[in-house]
DNA sequence: CTGAAAGCGCTTACAG
DNA sequence: CTGAAAGCGCTTACAG
């Protein structure tokens, strides 16, 4: 492996310099760098990241939490699609990303090794529940970092979100307007903010209808697949004529149960999901959903974790993407539009 | 942040001794290794691994690298499963991972980050492709690296792999034995060893039960859903009786393709899978299909991996999973079981 | 614009 | 079993 002092003496310069010019320290004479850029190409040289982050420089490297316990992990490719976009972002600007899926023991060891190792210039933090000892010990630190979605609890660090609450009263005002009246929710985690924020979009849509929220319509699940599946099972005793599901996974189990249960979609009942997932289309109806930019969310959320590494002084970003409201055939109309039931 | 001439300091020894215990040096004495231990514990000490990596020892981190055009990221769950694998271990081994995710320019930058990067230790390579530039530069450096899937011109290399021609054999195997005569295969991209291993099991069952192999009846994709609903929608007018799709992906895509002909399954024509996703069991009929054991092959990569990088002159380890096969609905019985209509 | 020099926090022979 | 010392490959004031 050739080293600084190697391509400082092919170029017959000092270490600093051929330093500086790896470093894009504009006062290096023109000709000079030249002749470094030219050394540093023909013998492929690469600067030893250990050292670079020894002497006190950064790393280029970021790490990527995510938090266990999300078991929508295995039934919808939001994390994959997160996971690209922040692997192509940090290789379109050079950095590399280490990946922490977290383990049970999540507060004790995970969180010391993440802020402890000097080798991360910034952590991105994704899909924060409320409690969450990793951001609390984060914002300790002066490492910089970058929510993906924001926190009500840190709500002026840098994050990057899409407008749940507003997605979410879209798709609910959607299935409204269709005549529905009997509207039930699936939601993730309660302590999730993305949960939060979905189903506040799903009771101000219910309330700006005149109609009630009716806690026995509203169950709460985990964002995966299964959870879907039982949580219907659990709302079809109750009647509800259409069925608003907080993830495509949530709705893709609603529509197993259903079908379990010999109840035709959307004929018998409706059901719209969100996040659009690329399986949302091919589900049985296509589901009527809610889209979100995930793989956009990613890497903004490396540019702005580089920006906060790069420049300290760069105030905290904070970014709110706009949700799209995707109509497919999983929500039919009602036959005869009823008026509201309840002022 | 407490540096280990600080513990030194408090534990009234010197840092060659605290290093000693940190690394777990056996010739430490048992009184002064508790003390060091104990002062570690109070201050919360975490070596800096950029400082442990440029004084020549390693820097337990581990690359895991997944080439693209591996469009079946997005529409099942096997790299998460993969990398929940890979993540797990490396946490209970104390190491960490770096993930790179495969960008166009494949060949140029990334191949020579990774290799240069003095940061690894060493390197998982998942779902080789028969030309890996990667896996070509690879072989020549001294870096350890471990296969996920051998590679055939790699075969004395280190590779975690799962007994694919066999699991194809198998499935291919019971629906022959179920009637079926007219079998077609959904095979992934041919220049991946997994699609040949698993072509090779169908074609070596059907050969065994002496039916011949009709090159009209295999149609070439890409692990995708879209891939599999495209390729039976190909398929259909060539009139098998049943299909082997070799991946759960590729199935649900076929499933969806026949729904939307209107074909029943497995009345009309039946459909097995390969890989037993979680959603295997989910899908409209419940797939017959292979299990791997995908999470495990992350694992015991990871160990594999560890141990070469620990233990220099370990010879490599090779290892081919069994694989399961998974019998749920997706392919009936042929009502009036006949012969086989080639020799 | 450039170089000499100190220093980042560890590991590891080398002595003892 | 333990310590003094060199060295890993860089960055960064400090001089000039």
């Amino acid at each position: 492996m050739p080293t600084l002092e190697e391509i400082a003496r092919l170029a017959g310069v000092s270490r600093s310099t051929v330093s500086r010019v790896v470093n894009n320290d504009p006062k290096v004479n023109a000709v000079t760098r030249q002749r470094i850029l030219d050394v540093i190409k023909s013998i492929n040289f690469q600067p030893n990241a250990a050292a670079r982050s020894l002497a006190g420089g950064k790393t280029r490297i970021l790490g990527l939490v995510i938090p266990r316990g999300v078991a929508a992990i295995f039934t919808d490719p939001y994390f994959p699609l997160l996971v690209q976009g922040v692997s192509s972002a940090c290789n379109a600007h050079d950095y590399s990303v280490m990946l922490w899926l977290d383990e049970p023991d999540y507060e004790r060891r995970t969180v010391r090794k993440i802020l402890n190792n000097e080798l991360l210039d910034g952590v991105i933090l994704a899909s924060t529940f409320l409690e969450d000892p990793l951001l609390d010990a984060l914002a300790e630190k002066k490492l910089p970092f970058v929510l993906i979605g924001r926190h009500p609890s840190y709500l002026n660090a840098s994050y990057i979100d899409v407008d749940n609450v507003n997605g979410a009263f879209q798709i609910v005002s959607h299935l409204i307007r269709l005549g529905y009246r009997r509207i039930a929710a699936i939601t993730g985690q309660a302590s999730m903010v993305v949960t939060m924020d979905r189903l506040e979009g799903y009771k101000s849509a219910l309330k700006g209808a005149g109609l009630a929220v009716d806690h026995d319509l509203i169950v709460e699940s985990d964002f995966s697949e299964d959870g879907g599946y039982l949580s219907m099972q659990r709302l079809i005793p109750r009647h509800p004529d259409a069925v608003f599901a907080a993830s495509d996974a949530l709705a893709a189990g609603a529509l197993r149960a259903l079908r379990d249960a010999r109840l035709r979609v959307p004929d018998d009942i409706s059901v719209v999901g969100f996040d659009d997932m690329p399986f949302a289309a091919h589900t049985d109806p296509p589901l009527t959903t809610v889209r979100q930019p995930i793989n956009r969310v990613g890497s903004l959320a490396v540019e702005t974790l580089i920006d906060l590494v790069e420049n300290p002084d760069t105030p905290p970003r904070r970014i709110i993407f706009p949700t799209e409201l995707v109509i497919r055939n999983s929500c039919g109309t009602v036959q005869a539009p009823q008026t509201a039931r309840e002022a």
